[in-house]
DNA sequence: CCAGGAAAGAAGACATGTCAACTACCGGGG
DNA sequence: CCCCGGTAGTTGACATGTCTTCTTTCCTGG
């Protein structure tokens, strides 16, 4: 049984840890409640914000849940409530019949088309205006640094 | 009616609140499943190193919902679930008849005594690690500029 | 070709989080 | 003293997320 000395954090290194989390929980939680007066959640955003992006507006499921970083079940799951709620359709690939596509509706255009402005304006005031240049360029190096090094799962 | 031109993301402003969203949720999910294994979720961790942190180890409901930005009824629901595996317990307030406290139990200062270790390993080679000092300064920075400036709620 | 492992999704059971009441209690201004 | 708006916490209904298992289909080494 080989026991190493746990090397705890510094303070400044828990409380960045700390701030850190609370900082998106509570961004988390704004944009959330932003969007409610929509009719969307901050998760419907994301996925209709997904395929907006993509050509022909349309991606498969896992390729969506990559991108997100869902697990696979999550984005079944949340992609079949918004088929019931008409925001998006699926579509069987004609290729690979295991997998579907995940389409944007007329009716999911018109709801992301609605919900975006006040969504960026929401980051914008709340995150993006309020940070340097810089600071968000490092916030983007961090953010690779530790993305690139994570197990791939 | 009064219009203005939605000013939308740059190219640099997206990827880096992608990425940090993206970030953010793989290392939760990452220490969720590490945590696993000593048989607590990362939420379970949280009230445990909050109580572990507080003088006589009791935090009111309250004080511990607003350290780890929790809304008032996820509290109360999660601490009643930890409540009944005995993981914590709750004292009723003497001076303020309407409040308790959440205080560790024998078993929760077991559990997170025996989790924590490779749970700090685990930020710090997924995490703290990985960055400089610097940058683990400037995030601070970042996270306390953004919590300043939240509407207070 | 063809067996068997890996990938795409779906589905169900269950854990967790949110929202909107609701109860009980506090504390201050008539 | 008492009314009343605010605060602490609970509760139940419901939305969301996770884990595991299952089916179907793909693909590759023999």
């Amino acid at each position: 049984m080989c026991h190493m000395a746990t090397r705890w954090l510094s303070d400044d290194e828990r409380e960045a840890w700390k701030h850190l989390n609370l900082m998106q929980l509570q961004l988390n939680a704004l944009l959330g409640r932003e969007l409610a007066d929509d009719g969307l959640s901050y998760q419907d955003y994301l996925v209709l914000a997904g395929l907006s992006d993509a050509p022909d507006n349309r991606v498969r499921l896992t390729e969506l849940g990559c991108q997100l970083g869902w697990e696979k079940s999550r984005v079944s799951h949340h992609v079949s409530r918004m088929e019931q709620r008409g925001l998006v359709a699926k579509v069987k690939c004609p290729t690979d019949r295991r997998g579907s596509f995940v389409v944007l509706t007329d009716e999911g255009r018109r709801a992301i088309a609605a919900a975006a402005p006040g969504h960026v304006d929401t980051v914008r005031r709340h995150f993006i205006d309020l940070l340097t240049p810089e600071q968000i360029s490092t916030l983007d190096d961090i953010a690779r640094t530790v993305l690139d090094h994570l197990p791939k799962r």
